[in-house]
DNA sequence: ATGGTCACG
DNA sequence: ACGTACGTGACCATT
């Protein structure tokens, strides 16, 4: 027989501390139970135990002596986030079968030592999986231990591999233990002696017993004599500290701690509300609730009809789409209506399904918008559950059916098939989603922004970008011929040849071979960022030739030859517009990205002379002038810098004449850039470190701006902790339209995750207002080039900036419409100021 | 899969 | 004492 004894406590700290921080959405802390279950599962499996026992420690420590509650007092105690895990991990583990072992007045070491001599005792074998070394003690024959060192991984340690480690048998660990001592268990040993010399001690002479009884008569030192002699009770502390019980007053029947079967049902339901559903498919219970349902609900068997024409199909008043794509192309669907599943996988006729549906519930609406714009038709989308989902949690990864159904507890029906079950919860899924979007007030922002957005989205994905790839072509063969020049350049000056991409090498070759002072580290070596490689750049030649190839590397790489590679057969480039990605509200651009097409360096720039408008049309290009700093203006109510915006006047020039008490006419250029970069860290939630590094200046300096910037503008200040205090209370934040963002991080007990959240929730009303605007102007320009019979159209959103293509003749009249619909988009009580130029070329259109 | 780097707002 | 501004995506090297 073989027990694996798991030590719980020390197995849930490598877990807390080896997972990056994972929260349901309502702000439960997941990431050790998550991480414990995973750990257990893989340890079972490369274990094979005949029976579990999981130990854990009680709160209260009232064994052993004074002592001991005097080196515990120093021990940290466990952090809130943590300790709330605890009971929901217990309960869980209890649901899987798992038999947890407490002791009152006894740690998980003492249980595992005892369980672990019951073993060897009675010829069984014994495994014990912790992260903690202390174990390493009660290895024998039969007593093997499993190290977690972190969450890849775990060593096997057996009576060898410790005597090779330390060289000492593993029971002698405790006597190496006394006199070394161990500041994180707060074991003080002896002072004065390290890891070598109580090797050293205990192989020569085995025990502390032995040292002290002969303790003149010993071949040392005098100074080690010495030591011992000065340290004698600390070491006799120390040796008993260190050791293990073996007598823990605890259930011995190893028959007790058989697994027991899982109840699948509990540890499944329990499991989703922890939003843990890779957890649900590790340990198998994906098929849980459909049993349940199969069990509960005789009636639910499904009835699939293969439609092959529109007569088949239903004439209802409302129909539920579960569509699927590959690439973009079609795949099939299912309609869900009236206990009836209709699956479709003829194009056409899922067309004609389409634009005859009188409205039409989804999955997702913008490849449906996609398919009626190419199709020039129209549906009618009455909701969209991703975009709902994504409203009511903007921070999940990802929002497939199967998932929401967990996640909201819809049964789903037993099917061979998952995309069955799911189009057949679709109906509940959505009166739930429905429901809890008119709880929380994001009626509008689903039916007037979101929904809408989808479509326009869609079109602006169809029509693509036109780009000159030839253009392309030329300008990346330039770049090639420079980035060969500059790699000889960069061996030549080096020495030898090295790979100058990877970061390491190029770490080696700086700071080992050049022997350049090191400025900063990275977790795996040297940092070799621009900003490092700037502060090097006078004492080497080499430095600025490789800050130059970076610059061209990347632009060929990244904005030549991937370029050129997504573009379409029509010559445009097609890129996706992901609606649900971004936590504030933005969207993202993805294959490729048309959002970060360099603008900030000349070079950069010339790239977007090859993105063009189509023959005989041009680019009208319009963007938001300071949308975020008006919006802070706007939320904050600050009449200060209200005025400033009012009176229409340089906003940097304003910030600067009052963080540095100057009249207007007396600020001077770098005055204003450094107020312009506190406004930037004002809107990103400053930190004075920041901002000293940003612009050059002591930190003691950039604190001071700061405070002026707050005087000067006392609602934002005012904003800037109300926002807090709000996030803390309600546990989350929203933007002027009710976007909101949750913010877990509050209740960390670590500082920097709590600074993060804090500046989180500064920033994200504003980031998420400003993305709120652009999107209501999207949709209005698009409505209204249509209305007014324009062929003009929307082709690109950057942020804060609007693109439209339009024929030559329209676009001065584009030109008027969009600035107009970007500035009209919502009433702050600033002005909100749209400037739009125009241009064949998206270089020449950008003001 | 992750980390480092760098492009954008 | 510690790390250090918000939000993205792509490429490359490395594990």
């Amino acid at each position: 027989m073989k027990l694996l004894v798991v030590d719980g406590n020390s197995i849930v700290n490598r877990a807390f501390y080896g997972i990056r921080p994972l929260t349901t959405k309502d702000g439960v802390f997941t990431n050790a139970i998550y991480g414990f279950l995973t750990m257990l599962e893989r340890m079972k499996n490369d274990t094979d135990p005949d029976e579990v026992a999981i130990a854990f420690d009680l709160k209260a420590p009232t064994f052993r002596h004074k002592a001991y509650a005097l080196y515990k007092a120093n021990r940290k105690g466990m952090p809130e986030e943590l300790a709330m895990q605890m009971p929901l991990l217990k309960e869980l583990l209890s649901y899987l079968g798992y038999p947890i072992v407490t002791c009152e007045g006894y740690e998980a070491d003492d249980i595992i030592g005892t369980l672990s001599r019951v073993c060897r005792e009675s010829g069984n074998e014994c495994v014990i999986a912790t992260g903690d070394r202390d174990s390493l003690q009660l290895i024998t024959e039969r007593v093997s231990v499993r190290l977690c060192k972190n969450m890849n991984g775990t060593t096997l340690y057996t009576p060898e591999t410790v005597k090779e480690e330390y060289g000492v048998e593993p029971k002698a660990l405790i006597e190496v233990k006394a006199i070394q001592g161990d500041t994180s268990d707060n074991i003080p040993g002896v002072a004065g002696i390290g890891p070598k010399g109580a090797t050293e001690l205990i192989k020569k002479y085995g025990t502390v017993d032995y040292i002290y009884d002969h303790i003149d008569e010993l071949d040392i030192r005098e100074n080690m004599r010495k030591k011992l002699k000065d340290s004698r009770e600390n070491a006799y502390l120390s040796r008993m500290l260190g050791e293990i019980n073996l007598y823990a007053p605890i259930d011995t029947d190893l028959e007790h701690y058989r697994l027991m079967p899982a109840d699948r049902e509990k540890a499944s339901r329990l499991m989703a509300r922890l939003e843990l559903y890779s957890l649900i498919k590790k340990f198998g219970l994906e098929a849980v609730e459909e049993e349940r349902e199969a069990e509960t609900d005789a009636t639910a068997a499904l009835e699939i009809i293969r439609a092959d024409s529109i007569d088949e199909l239903p004439k209802a008043e409302r129909i539920y789409l579960y569509t699927s794509f590959e690439e973009n192309k079609f795949v099939k669907t299912y309609v869900a209506h009236q206990e009836k599943l209709f699956e479709i996988s003829d194009e056409e006729l899922f067309r004609t399904l389409l634009q005859s549906a009188k409205e039409i519930f989804c999955d997702s609406s913008k490849p449906l918008f996609g398919i009626a714009d190419r199709g020039g038709f129209e549906v009618n989308i009455g909701f969209d559950i991703s975009l709902a989902a994504y409203l009511l949690s903007p921070s999940s990864s990802d929002y497939d059916l199967e998932r929401l159904c967990s996640e909201y507890e819809i049964r789903v029906q037993k099917s061979d098939d998952l995309r069955l079950s799911c189009a057949c919860a679709m109906p509940k899924l959505c009166e739930k989603l429905q429901l809890k979007i008119e709880s929380l007030e994001q009626h509008r922002l689903l039916y007037e922004i979101e929904i809408p957005l989808a479509r326009v989205l869609a079109r602006m994905e169809n029509i693509g970008f036109a780009v000159d790839v030839e253009g392309i072509r030329r300008y990346g063969e330039q770049l090639s011929c420079e980035v060969e020049t500059l790699r000889q350049q960069i061996y030549d000056a080096v020495g030898y040849e090295f790979n100058i991409n990877s970061p390491k090498q190029l770490g080696k070759a700086l700071f080992e071979d050049l022997a350049l002072p090191v400025r900063k580290k990275t977790k795996s070596g040297y940092s070799t960022n621009a900003e490092v490689l700037e502060s090097l750049s006078g004492l080497h030649p080499v430095i600025s030739l490789i800050l130059r190839y970076r610059t061209i590397a990347k632009l060929k790489s990244t904005y030549c030859d991937s370029l050129i590679e997504k573009v379409a057969p029509d010559g445009r480039i097609h890129s996706s517009f992901n609606q649900t990605e971004t936590r504030t509200g933005r969207i993202s651009s993805t294959e490729p990205n048309l959002q970060n097409i360099p603008v900030r360096t000349e070079l950069g720039r010339e790239l977007r002379r090859f993105f063009k408008a189509r023959e005989g049309w041009a680019l009208v290009d319009a963007d938001y002038s300071q949308i975020e700093l008006r919006v802070l203006a706007h939320i904050s109510g600050d009449e200060n810098m209200k005025k400033a915006f009012s009176d229409n006047v340089d906003i940097h020039t304003v910030t600067a004449s009052q963080v540095f008490n100057m009249p207007i006419d007396m600020v001077t250029p770098l005055m204003r850039s450094r107020a312009k970069a506190v406004n930037f860290g004002i809107v990103y939630g400053i930190g004075a470190f920041s901002l000293s590094k940003d612009i050059g200046v002591s930190v003691k300096e950039a604190s001071q701006y700061i405070k002026n910037y707050l005087a000067h503008f006392p609602k934002i200040d005012e904003y800037m902790q109300n926002v807090i205090e709000k996030a803390k209370r309600d546990g989350y934040v929203e933007t002027i339209e009710g976007r909101r963002r949750y913010l877990p991080e509050l209740s960390s007990s670590n500082h920097n995750t709590r600074a993060f959240g804090e500046r989180v929730a500064r920033n994200a009303p504003i980031q998420g207002t400003a993305a709120d605007i652009i999107k209501i102007a999207m949709i209005r320009v698009d409505e209204r080039l249509r209305r007014e019979g324009l062929s003009a159209r929307l082709i690109l959103q950057v942020h804060d900036e609007l693109i439209v293509e339009a024929p030559a003749f329209e676009m001065m009249q584009v030109a008027m419409l969009l600035q107009e619909e970007m500035e009209k988009a919502v009433t702050l009580s600033v002005p909100l100021i749209a400037e739009a130029a125009m241009g064949e070329t998206w270089y020449d259109a950008k003001g």
